[in-house]
DNA sequence: GCTACCACCTGAAGTAACTTGAGGATCAAG
DNA sequence: CTTGATCCTCAAGTTACTTCAGGTGGTAGC
C-alpha cells in the first residue's frame, strides 16, 4: 500500500522536490516515516497530488489549493463552500483564457504579417507593419 | 514629448516599480535623467511597455520579451527571426489555453455536481461524487 | 520663511513556487 | 564490499515582481 517518494513522483508527474515542498507547507497529510527515515505515503496522497496538479495548472495559488484540500478534509464543511470556491476560480480562469487568446491572436497575425514582408524588410519594419506593440 | 514615470505607469497600466525593474534588466532604452535625477522617458517607451504587457499576459518570460525587443531594436535582424519566435510562442500559448480549458471544465462540472448534492452531503462526499481529484 | 505634501529616488528585503546544490545516509545488486 | 540509485536535510538560487525604509525636489498654502 505505502509508496515511496520516487514512485509517487513518477505516477503523479510532480517532482520529488515539489512533493517535499508541498508536505512542508502542510498540503499533504498522513505521511509516515520508515525506520530509516524515508517517507512512506498512503495511497490517498496520489489523489491529492493529482488534484493539486490540476488546480495548479489552472494557476490557482497553493493557498487556494490548500483551501480546497482543507475544505475537502473537513467533514463538517458544507458542500456550498467548495462549489462557491470552484465557481469563483472558474471565472478567474475564463478571464485568463481570454487574455491568452488575445495574445495568441496578436502573435499569430504578427507572424503572418512578418512572413509576408520577409526577406524584403528588417524586423523593425516588420513590427511596424503589424499591429503588435503599438 | 518626455514623460515621467508616474504618467507612464498610468498610461501603460504597469506599476512604477515594475517599470524601474524592467529598466534595470535592460528592457527599456533611451531613458534620460532630468537635472534633479528624475527619469524622463521618450514616447517610444509607452509602446515598448504595451508590448511587454501583452507578451507577459501571454506568460512569456522577461527573457523572451527581451529577445523580442532586441530583435526589434536590431535593424539587421531578419524578419524571419521574429516570425519564428512569434510562431513558437503562439504554440506554447495554445497548449496553455488547452490546459486552462480542461481545468475550467473540471471546476465547472465539479461545482455543478456539488450544487446537486448540496445541503445533503458534506464537502468530502461532494468531491467523491465529482470526478475532481481522482 | 516654513511646513505640508506629493512624486520621485535608491537599496534592500520579502513573496511565491519551486529548482538546484552540497553533503551525507541507505539500500539492492553484482 | 563497493558501486550506483534513491533517499535525507538544509541552504541558496530563480523569476518577476512588490513592499519597505529612508531621503530629495518642487510647489502650495499660511
Amino acid at each position: 500500500m505505502g509508496m515511496n517518494i520516487g514512485q509517487l513522483a513518477q505516477k503523479s508527474g510532480i517532482s520529488i522536490a515539489a512533493i517535499r515542498y508541498y508536505e512542508s507547507l502542510g498540503l499533504l497529510s498522513g505521511i509516515d516515516r520508515k525506520a530509516n527515515g524515508h517517507r512512506e505515503f498512503p495511497s490517498e496522497t496520489l489523489a491529492a497530488l493529482t488534484l493539486i496538479k490540476s488546480l495548479r495548472e489552472a494557476d490557482l495559488s497553493l493557498k487556494d489549493v490548500k483551501a480546497f484540500l482543507s475544505i475537502r478534509g473537513d467533514k463538517k464543511s458544507p458542500c456550498s463552500d467548495l462549489a462557491a470556491l470552484a465557481e469563483q476560480k472558474a471565472t478567474v480562469i475564463r478571464a485568463k483564457i481570454l487574455l491568452l487568446r488575445q495574445a495568441e491572436e496578436r502573435l499569430k497575425t504578427f507572424a503572418i504579417a512578418c512572413n509576408h514582408t520577409c526577406n524584403q524588410v528588417s524586423a523593425i519594419q516588420c513590427l511596424q507593419v503589424s499591429a503588435l506593440g503599438t
